[in-house]
DNA sequence: CTAGTTGCAAAGAGTTTGCATGGCG
DNA sequence: CGCCATGCAAACTCTTTGCAACTAG
């Protein structure tokens, strides 16, 4: 194995991720919601290897710098193709029948096998369609 | 109007982009594309033009640093979902009644609107995959 | 005690911007 | 001729890395 330490700076980390594992967050974010429990380079490394886990997954919103990263280590978000709101930035889980039609639909169209787990789908959420009304 | 000059390394920028519409590229392989016909920065200038204009995308490659940059300037690309290949960047459009048929059952399921212009659908080609055979 | 981790600061990579010069119309 | 765009280099932002000190097991 590679990782045999719990640090508290890993186990903060864990913890924001598993109470909000519905959002993606961006570094600055992060930093903020640990409170100094952390510094950036640890939180930085804590990322990319509970990326290479298997347990976040780090985004890019169009129009955006920075990167976002979130918990996908539920069983509940296993596999699932993920939603994010261009304007909020809420993620969440797309319906996992509709999910697999696409999947079905693309590879039988194009023979393009999609990656799930690279794969987000930008839009607006239906509160952000509200609030927008029209506007921008 | 704003943009009113048609200078050369413009023109270079759209014929660069015009002759290989399906793909996506990094600035540095549009420099190189280039050979010395613009700088970098003209580059960056004319890219986020082209950008605001709906001619170009701009899209982000999970696991990759740099932006890419395509043509959808064509009305062949209009409004498509498009797909990119994770492992060689050849991007293609999706069908169109896939793509609509995707946009229906999302909205549908999630009342979710998705924006197909924001959207990449990141997976392995039909190529690729071959190529593949289980490898990595 | 030993090896993985942290924090800080410096280094990198990619992108943006200020400013004087040059080119388009 | 006037204004916009270019080039160059400096500035910026986000992310990564080197290294000594620290801590979990």
């Amino acid at each position: 194995m590679k990782s045999a330490y719990h640090t508290q700076q890993r186990k903060a980390l864990e913890e924001f991720f598993e109470s909000r594992h519905d959002h993606a967050f961006s570094v600055e974010e992060i930093v903020k919601g640990l409170g100094g429990k952390a510094s950036v380079s640890a939180i930085y490394r804590n990322l990319s290897a509970l990326e290479k886990e298997g347990k976040v997954r780090k985004t890019t919103v169009p129009g955006e710098r920075e990167a976002y990263f979130q918990y996908v280590g539920c069983v509940h978000c296993h596999g699932h193709i993920h939603m994010t709101c261009v304007d909020c930035g809420a993620t969440t889980h797309l319906d996992e029948e509709v999910a697999a039609s696409i999947l079905k639909n693309v590879s039988a169209s194009s023979s393009f096998a999609i990656d799930p787990t690279a794969t987000v789908l930008y839009g607006v959420c239906q509160e952000c369609a509200k609030k927008r009304g029209g506007v921008k």
